[in-house]
DNA sequence: TTGTTAATCTAGCGATGCTAGAATATGTAG
DNA sequence: CTACATATTCTAGCATCGCTAGATTAACAA
């Protein structure tokens, strides 16, 4: 039965092109400009066809959205693997972070802010997400003694930092002094990880 | 001319009928819900009567996120006013914060989520956004030595915190550990203000 | 009472997400 | 090769959205 297996590559292949071409339009123009309409024009196909690989529109902005978590997790793991120095590898990941969301601020925002039905803190929770999650606690782990407790904490501070930065709510140029104002006060905390620096 | 004030009047007391609808209906069934069509109904008028008060249906967001703001910023002016110390104080704002957040989500997206067109950080940044920026700043103040950027982040903190945790992506039950953990990361912080608590 | 101006409404445009039902390929059996 | 059955894809359309032009009505002045 090779044929049923080239319709089944045939068509995990058409899915993969809508969602990178739903990333490459939101991206371009933005998350109102990728319509069902637009994806079955640019795929070639019509839009019955789109919907045949997504139940909604959300979905496809969650697809990107998961291929947003693996791109992170990777960008924050090289990071924090570019010095020994646990500060500084902290300090990295939370750069690493914010620049990932001004780089890429539609597949941010499809992550983090549009709504996707992608389920977090759960049993069936994608991996890509549990990976973002553990690349933020391997960094913060040092310096605290609930590591959940602390990522989700940090994870909340460079989210908001991204949100108001990007909607212009705080000063762009004052960016990498917040990160070292959130470092320092994560190493000088009560609970005073390995001597600083 | 008694008569043109009366115009003046009833076309303000219109206006801020839309506002006080659309904030009803983005409460009970959510911002999707405030169509202009619908907002024209509740207040019996037709649809061009609510584009003669506003440009568009973002504006209409952005006055009720104005009001927003302007209750915000009087639930932290009060949390602070409930004791003389400033660690009980920064904590008692920024637990205020949060509450508010998931008390009234609907106003909360408007405030910082949806697009309205409010511009901060400017000339013409209006009133109620600056005093909300003054109430942090109040109470940080104390724990740093440049009080707008110290300001800038924990406001960041405090707006990822609400965003992960209204999106589900954080435990619900660890909020108030997460704000000691905010709490305290500032005032043992490297410019470690008055002696704490 | 008539004419002018301002306020309001009706009706519609161009989109959107999504879907039912027709049409067309595709693979199988006689 | 033909005829049927199944799966796939398309055409066409629904209901709804934000927004607006042009007709209609109300309010005031002469």
């Amino acid at each position: 039965m090779g044929i049923t297996e080239r319709r089944l590559r045939e068509k995990a292949e058409r899915e993969s092109r809508i969602v990178a071409t739903a990333r490459h339009i939101a991206e371009e123009e933005g998350w109102p400009a990728v319509t069902i309409r637009r994806l079955a024009q640019d795929i070639e196909y019509s839009q019955p066809v789109v919907y045949s690989h997504f139940a909604s529109r959300d979905a496809i902005v969650g697809a990107v959205a998961l291929e947003g978590f693996a791109d992170l997790a990777e960008t924050l793991r090289a990071a924090a693997h570019t010095t020994a120095s646990p500060r500084k590898a902290l300090e990295a990941v939370a750069t690493g972070f914010l620049d990932f969301a001004f780089a890429r601020p539609a597949i941010y925002e499809a992550m983090f802010v549009l709504p996707t039905g992608l389920r977090f803190a759960k049993s069936d929770t994608p991996p890509p997400l549990r990976t973002t999650f553990g690349a933020l606690m391997a960094v913060i782990a040092p310096f605290c003694d609930d590591p959940e407790l602390a990522t989700e904490t940090f994870w909340g501070a460079l989210h908001g930092l991204a949100e108001l930065d990007r909607h212009g709510r705080i000063r762009p140029a004052f960016r990498a002094q917040r990160i070292a104002l959130v470092v320092d006060a994560i190493c000088h905390g009560p609970d005073n990880g390995p001597a600083g620096a």
